[in-house]
DNA sequence: TTACATGCAAACGGTTTGCAGGGGA
DNA sequence: TCCCCTGCAAACCGTTTGCATGTAA
């Protein structure tokens, strides 16, 4: 389990080593990604920011996303409800759950998923990288809301 | 395993029974989603339909797709490259295959699928209603063209 | 005959891009 | 100093919407 602060540090060496500049907005654009369990949009990851440095602009956001995207430092999700989502804290691929009412993200465990890649793997002509799992449902608040109604 | 007309007759009867009307271009909606096996995005089923009626608009397939989406007729893909893709032969969630170079989209088999969904509904807060499961990687012909370049 | 569907065009909204000016290394 | 980055605004593009006309039932 990384801290925010150790996840910040590896994303900047990376950018370095790419011959990228850490300019003071890039630094806030990486410790909001770092620091997010909630899988934010760019709009959201832009209002954080904006908090820090008011002047900055939604575009700088897209393009540093853009940047950590194409070294892979970043999940994207696209759920088909406008905007797109990220998660920078953990780059490799892992099961969400996402509620169909209130779309929160929520990271799950499914302890078999490593034993199905290597089963599947086997059986198959296609070469396989990576697993996107995504559970829909109902999450906990939801539910509870929905029994009051009831009620 | 559903025969193509037999998909589209399923689908026409649920229209009706909700009011809806049977329009040529509807029709011809129908039988391209119920032939098609590679997910196709409303520009494709556009350009499909166009060639049965040639004065059909793109936002009557729009409005179709919507029609059957809220019907859960089908299902609807998200990559994030830009246009969604439909599978509406098929509406039950099933695991599929994205190849990361031609962007080209199977049906895979994961047999251990439903234990899965067991095992997790069951030590979970989540009400999981649905798995949506994407494999990422190289499809055959990809695999053979890359072979060729190292060659 | 009467709603509902079509098709055109405009609007919408998330994302990308071009470019002049600013700032990290 | 040199390039890369920023921020603004315009462009882009998939999708949605409004409305007059057409048509299934």
């Amino acid at each position: 389990m990384m801290t925010i602060e150790t996840r910040v540090q590896d994303l900047v060496e990376k950018l370095r080593s790419q011959d990228c500049r850490i300019t003071p907005q890039r630094l806030a654009i990486l410790h909001t990604l770092a620091a997010s369990h909630n899988h934010p949009s760019v709009e959201q990851i832009f209002e954080k920011v904006k908090g820090d440095f008011p002047t900055t602009s939604i575009a700088t956001v897209y393009k540093t996303i853009s940047l950590l995207k194409g070294m892979g430092e970043l999940i994207e999700f696209s759920f088909g409800d406008g905007s797109n989502h990220y998660d920078g804290r953990d780059p490799s691929p892992h099961p969400h759950f996402i509620c169909q009412i209130c779309r929160c993200i929520e990271d799950i465990e499914i302890p078999e998923l490593a034993r199905i890649g290597e089963q599947l793997a086997g059986h198959s002509d296609y070469l396989i990288t990576a697993f996107h799992i995504n559970a829909w449902g109902i999450c906990p608040a939801c539910q509870a809301v929905a029994e009051k109604k009831k009620a």
